[in-house]
DNA sequence: CGGTAATATGCCCGCCGCGGTATATGAATT
DNA sequence: AATTCATATACCGCGGCGGGCATATTACCG
C-alpha cells in the first residue's frame, strides 16, 4: 500500500475512532458500536474500509469478530500510528472514547482477552480471515 | 482544523509531493511545475487546496507566488509532517522528486531565497495573503 | 496601451466514499 | 428446523474531489 492510500484510511473521523481504540488492544464489533455510539452498518463499513486496505485484521471467535491492528505492520504503518496517538493526546473526543471503553462492560471481553493473548500460530477453534 | 481534515489533505500523492518538497524550504509554482511534471491547472488546484486548509502558505513576489509550509503551525501539523518526512525517507519517488528539485535552475530562484531569509514582519514588496 | 508570462478559477464529468435502508450470512440456541 | 444474535453486504443517492479544457486575473515589459 502507498502512502496516500494509508492516508484515505485516516481521513475519516470515525476510522480515526476506531484506530485509536484498537492501540488499546483488539476489540470486538459490538465494542465499536458502544463506544463510537454509531449504528452497527457505519462502523461495520468502516471496519471492512481498514479490513480490505489491511489497516486491521479481523478474526473470527464464534458468533464474534474481533478486529486488531495487524501483527506485522510496514515501517509506515508504524509511524502513523504512533504519530495519530501523539496527536490525539490532548483531543478531548478520542479521549472520552478512551474513557468509555474502559467503562463498559462488555459481551466478549473473554474473546478479546483470550485473542490478546494469541501470539502464537492462533490455536483458538476456528479461525479463518474473513466469513 | 480536525485530524481528519488535516489527513484528508494528505490523502493525494500529488499534494504529499509537494508537501514533501515544501519541507527543504519556499517554492514557486514553476517549481512544481517542473518537478513533479504535472499540468500547470493540476498543481495550481492542489495548491489551492492545501492553502485552503492551511497546509501551506502562499505570498506573491512580483507576476510570482511563493508557496511555503505556514509560519506557525499547530502541534498536529508539526507531528504529521515530520512523520511524513520519516516515512518517506526510503521513497524512491520522493527522494527523485528532491534530487530534480536540486539540479533545476529555476527561473524564480532568488525570489525563494529572499523570502526564505524573511524572516520577520515581510519587509518585501507586496506582500499579500492571495491574488 | 497591447502583449506575454505566471497563476488561479469556473465548468463539466466521472469516480469514490459515506450514510441509510434493507437484506444476507453465519453461528448459537432451543 | 426455526429463531435469534452478531456481523457483513448490496443498493441507492449524494456530495466531494480530481482531471481536462477554457478563461480570468495579475504583474511585467516594450
Amino acid at each position: 500500500m502507498n502512502l496516500a492510500e494509508l492516508y484515505r484510511c485516516l481521513c475519516d473521523p470515525t476510522r480515526l475512532r476506531i484506530l485509536h481504540l484498537l492501540q488499546a488492544g483488539p476489540l470486538c464489533v459490538c465494542h465499536f458500536q458502544t463506544v463510537l455510539e454509531l449504528p452497527q452498518v457505519s462502523v461495520s463499513k468502516h471496519l471492512a474500509y481498514l479490513r480490505t486496505h489491511g489497516m486491521v485484521e479481523a478474526h473470527r471467535h464464534g458468533q464474534w469478530v474481533i478486529y486488531s491492528l495487524p501483527r506485522v505492520r510496514s515501517r509506515a504503518l508504524e509511524l502513523q500510528l504512533n504519530c495519530l496517538r501523539e496527536c490525539v493526546q490532548s483531543d478531548p473526543r478520542f479521549q472520552a472514547d478512551l474513557r468509555r471503553l474502559h467503562q463498559m462492560q462488555p459481551c466478549c471481553s473473554w474473546v478479546a482477552e483470550a485473542l490478546a493473548a494469541e501470539v502464537g500460530p492462533a490455536p483458538a477453534p476456528v479461525d479463518r480471515p474473513m466469513a
